[in-house]
DNA sequence: GACTGGCACTCGAAAGTCCGGAGTGCCAAG
DNA sequence: CTTGGCACTCCGGACTTTCGAGTGCCAGTC
């Protein structure tokens, strides 16, 4: 990696990358080829048009930039875009206007569901590109309470809080009808058993729980222990919002191209953990751009993500969906401060 | 109404009611205005294209249907696609593929959520559009339990329990460190007062809970009720759920007018809430045509809905977003299936 | 050697033109 | 009332033309 940037460093001088950034800059506000004529127009680069020509000629040889046809102006690769991630831009703080908005959005959540909703549509409004918030997983927080309840004689609802303020439920079939007694035993046992450990240890402790009881009830007990054990467990659900996808509108006419597959892959919450990606801490921002998104449909798209939680380790991820075209000094800046946003909140709890 | 219809009979007669049929159906399933000659060739309609055009002359006479332009065939107005709806169509129903698509949908459906999820998911499968699903809604429901958990010291979380497997939760910061004796005595006192009851009942019997506490404690507990209150009250959430997004990419090409307001829409589920509108019996299917929605973004757009939910009253609302030219009796008959298995599931509980 | 002005060339986008055909309305005859 | 005939309309597609932004290259200058 460090390797590459020297590299490039070596054979691109500096106003090469600067007309790079130009170009990316350029292109990101007008979503128009950018010529060489235009380029020293706007920008103040101090060369002539002539002398821009011929940077760009090496910008295209390298990859960076490329030509939609013969006599137009060049658009960044997606190696470009990378460089200039990477290299040529620092992330952009807010505006206060647009801090005031953060800090007045999250206000009034009256409980952990409803505070990633507002997470999401306050990202979708601020980048003004798709949203997405992953509800924090479960692993890392612990049982809080256990909650068994009788539906019907056969039916018992069973309800998960953790830590973190979330509620899992589980639905649970019996063979037969349910003594009440037993249950309010079970319910007992299970507090005292599994309140305040980790999930990750919790289901172990499960275990053990079984054995306690009279092999009469081992039945309905291990359908029970089998049922919660599924909702320790992370992979059984891991929840995602999504929102702004009216922004999708602003894509550009390649409807084909660049807004079905996005919509599809909305639909998909599988795809979209993958697009996430690991949780990092909330300093670190992860920028996927077009290709390097692990999902084919998403080649004109780029993906910013980074984790939210506490401090030191990450609770879940959230991050945004655009073009690649978009501008990303500002769109990360927007997703770092919303992350840390959420993660000061959740850790008030 | 009755009397509407009356008066359609008596100004158009049988012949050309066929002709109104064969015009939606030929241009439902082909989108492209259709002319008088082309109507004979498909439909068998006995009678020389020269009559079909008095026919339709006489249809446009009334409104049913329009030209976009001089020299091209006739698309069906949002009148037209109502008397086709109300008098000319009967409801689909499924094939025997179909059928068994929805009845192995929902099993190992494991929560309230998940069914809601799975049912969104198939609705947009069958009918290919977009399909939008009203969580049950609590007003009908009554209390199964009601648990009250202390997060931190000073921060309690509420959870309801609801006879239809929804939980609703709820964060209440307390003034100073409560203390846990209260609390269980508390969740004892809630309970037993409140459970079983409905929903609506239940907020006036929360009332005369708070009185049996020692002064020192009403601060505390008045709060606890006020956030129980308002999650009884139906207006405090109306939680919907929306999936088959990326069925809008078969709209058309006219993005900014059909695709646009529609997602636009979607995020704002008070409107969805509006374009469900009130609950009826699965019997009975709701259809809003391009302009009879209440929101003006959706006038190329249908609403087809239906309550569900026991037999005699419904619990919510689901229902699909297409265009209005859309197969009406298809689609009909694919939400009314729907709505009947999902009530049919929802009462085996 | 790097930069610049000049110049011929390319090629897409927009505008203009043309034409065929689907569709219509009207009318007179069956 | 229905129908065949007929003149008329007008959209859509194909084709052509024009315009201009942009390029690459080269020779000259600092």
């Amino acid at each position: 990696m460090a390797d590459a940037a020297e590299r490039v460093v070596a054979v691109l001088d500096e106003r090469k990358l600067d007309v790079l950034r130009a170009i990316v800059e350029d292109y990101v506000a007008t979503h128009e080829p950018v010529g060489s004529k235009t380029l020293v127009d706007r920008h103040n680069l101090g060369v002539s048009p002539a002398t821009v020509r011929n940077d760009m000629a090496a910008l295209e040889e390298e990859g960076y930039i490329t030509q939609p046809h013969t006599s137009a102006g060049r658009i960044p690769t997606d190696a470009g875009y990378r460089l200039f991630v990477d290299k040529l831009s620092t992330v952009k703080s807010l505006s206060p206007a647009e801090k005031k908005a953060i800090s007045s959005f999250l206000v009034g959540a009256v409980d952990l569901d409803d505070v990633v909703r507002r997470t999401v549509r306050l990202l979708a409004q601020i980048t003004r590109q798709v949203a997405i918030v992953q509800y924090p997983t479960l692993s890392r927080s612990s049982v809080r309470h256990i909650e068994v309840v009788t539906m019907t004689p056969r039916r018992l609802l069973l309800v998960l809080i953790t830590s973190t303020g979330r509620v899992e439920q589980r639905i649970v079939e019996a063979q037969e009808d349910v003594d009440e007694q037993l249950i309010a035993d079970l319910r007992t046992r299970l507090n005292s058993a599994l309140t305040g450990q980790r999930l990750t240890d919790a289901a172990t402790s499960l275990a053990n729980v079984t054995d306690t009881f009279a092999p009469a009830d081992r039945n309905l007990v291990a359908a029970i222990v089998a049922s919660l054990l599924e909702a320790f467990t992370v992979e059984g659900e891991q929840r995602i919002a999504v929102g702004g996808a009216a922004n999708l509108t602003r894509y550009g006419d390649d409807f084909e191209r660049n807004v079905k597959p996005v919509l599809e892959a909305l639909e998909e919450h599988v795809i979209l953990l993958k697009l996430l990606g690991e949780a990092t801490s909330p300093q670190t921002l992860t920028v996927r751009i077009g290709h390097e998104n692990p999902y084919e449909g998403l080649v004109t798209t780029s993906v910013v993500a980074t984790g939210y939680g506490s401090k030191s380790e990450a609770l879940a991820t959230l991050g945004i969906v655009g073009p690649t075209h978009m501008d990303y000094p500002s769109t990360m800046g927007a997703v770092r401060a919303v992350a840390r946003y959420v993660s000061q909140i959740l850790a008030d709890s």
